[in-house]
DNA sequence: GTGAAAGCGCTAACAA
DNA sequence: TTGTTAGCGCTTTCAC
């Protein structure tokens, strides 16, 4: 590969005044310039982007640290946060945290010695203190991290809000809630917004709340223990739409039809829901939207800017599959 | 963020002599080793990871370029891959090419002037040659892609052959195909495979192979347009599990039960096999292995071994769900 | 408008 | 064993 030096020797000109062109500095004669990138042409030059890095202190990149990529959710999200990316000239890099607090700081210190010059990041677990001291912009995704750092997520509590609601009013009248792990802010807003719509309620009771971690395995057991434990029971909220899938996997299992025996009602809009039978209802994340979201601001806050919204929060919407009954 | 210089002052020796106890060269004195580490843990100082990489042409980083990570067959591919790479302190680039071989060749020269040390691609379209050219090692993920260069793939043909015959063998008389897209390498294979059982049939014809485009939308209209042409059909061999799922509700939309009516087996093995009720019948892919393996190869690539072999061929497995019956 | 030269932070000769 | 220095390929003052 061919140098800035290459060039310089055949257009017979400084590699200052080739680093000008390539910059489009102004202050280049019509002449030369038309000269250079010629040459630059012929040679089939291209810049070294690691060199420009380190005279910059920056890389044209930004990470994006997940969970668990293999996590349904995530794919959507960093296709977006890609396509952002890409039209900038930026580039992705891909980490896997496993909720792991120790994997994500070692990927955080991993960035800042390669000059990333932003982080997306999910995370539960991190510390503020400690992404607050990494002074390399962060942008926290699908779950808020404190007031300080600029967060994209969704408006988790009324959206689960309005999915109970959505189960009363097409006639559930006992309706549990399967719930993702303790501790992920996503799934305890959502287990409270259920709370919120079902405490009050005559037939309430604490163990109608099972934990279905996330995953269909645990959530089929759990799904098939609260159908035993209350035969009544007509609908379902899970906490996210893998865990919907298990429990009318359940429901099939225990003999329960859905959604005319017992409705269930998912959270996130990924694509499965529309690849199932029935097809899974569910509220959905504007997940694409999320990911270009956090794109943007994280190339804001590189470019120096204020962000006119520190955290932004979207709605999720109801998305009617055919595991609900519809509402007269 | 603390440089070489910080460190060789703190310490009063020479930035040389901080290098060499950061790579751990033995030619040095043991007190003075101490010092140095000890001055490098007061400082927090970590190497700048760029100003290795221009020196060392090198910048353990890696790329993978798929066609889109949506693709559920893909993120388990990532997975795969980072574990091995975050192993070995590399980094992972995401980069999703849409099997645009204009985007796949803007990535590679990207790549190239980062220094990523090799790249691993899945792509039906990229030419031998601009590949061969482009003088950094490559594998090729899921696909092959002429003999020069080393892939890591599956035994289509094969798979899709044992695909039919466990259709036969489980009763069914007259079996179509959905297909990917024609020119994907994979889907071709598939498809000859089916072919390969099928042509000889009596009750064969060409109209018993319909193009689903490796999608549920397109994959749901083909089969119901099937199975109105076909009225006896009683097995689907789909391309992929994604049409898979389509086809199993094509046929409830249809009136035609599964697995009693109409038997559908897929390809792939994705977790989406497991979600949908009924199970879906699938010939598996050791998708995590194949991402692992591809990822080891890049590695020897990079350090300059030879490899063992070079066109890594693993056998596909018979996954038993519940869209097919019973092999009496 | 153009060039010479310093320097981004590191490594590896080459000396000492 | 340790230090000095050139240089990886680029950008940007500072002169001219």
């Amino acid at each position: 590969m061919s140098t800035i030096r290459d060039v310089a020797k055949a257009a017979k000109v400084s590699v200052a005044t080739v680093s000008r062109v390539l910059n489009n500095s102004d202050k280049v004669n019509e002449e030369t310039k038309k000269r250079v990138l010629e040459t630059i042409r012929e040679l089939d030059y291209k810049p070294n982007e690691v060199a420009r890095s380190l005279f910059r202190k920056q890389s044209n990149t930004i990470a994006l640290i997940v969970p668990d990529i293999k996590n349904p959710f995530f794919p959507e999200v960093a296709r977006a946060v890609e396509d952002v990316l890409n039209e900038k000239e930026f580039t992705l890099i891909l980490c896997n945290s496993d909720e792991d607090p120790q994997k994500e700081q070692r990927y955080l210190d991993m960035m800042k010695q390669k000059y990333v010059d932003g982080v997306i990041i999910v995370t539960s677990t991190l510390q503020k203190k400690e992404i607050e001291k990494s002074d390399i912009p962060i942008i926290a995704l699908d779950r808020q991290l404190g007031n300080s750092i600029p967060s994209v997520s969704v408006d988790n509590f009324n959206g689960a809000r309005e999915a109970v609601r959505h189960l009363k009013s097409a006639g559930c009248r006992k309706i549990a809630h399967i719930r993702g792990p303790h501790g992920i802010v996503s799934a305890d807003d959502r287990s409270d917004g259920y709370l919120h719509e079902t405490a009050h309620e005559p037939w309430y009771c604490d163990d109608l709340i099972v934990s279905g971690n996330f995953n269909h395995v645990e959530t089929f057991e759990a799904a098939i223990e609260l159908m035993k434990r209350h035969p009544d029971l007509d609908g379902i909220f899970a906490g996210n739409d893998i865990m919907a899938a298990g429990a009318i996997k359940a429901a099939g299992t225990f003999g329960k039809k859905v959604p005319e025996e017992l409705a269930v009602i998912g959270f996130d809009g990924i694509d499965l829901c529309r690849l199932t039978n029935p097809e899974i209802t569910t509220m959905a994340q504007p997940i694409y939207e999320l990911g270009a979201t956090a794109a943007k601001l994280i190339l804001e806050l590189i470019e120096g800017k204020e962000l006119a919204e520190t955290h932004v929060l979207f709605d999720v919407t109801f998305s009617k599959g055919q595991s609900t009954k519809n509402v007269r």
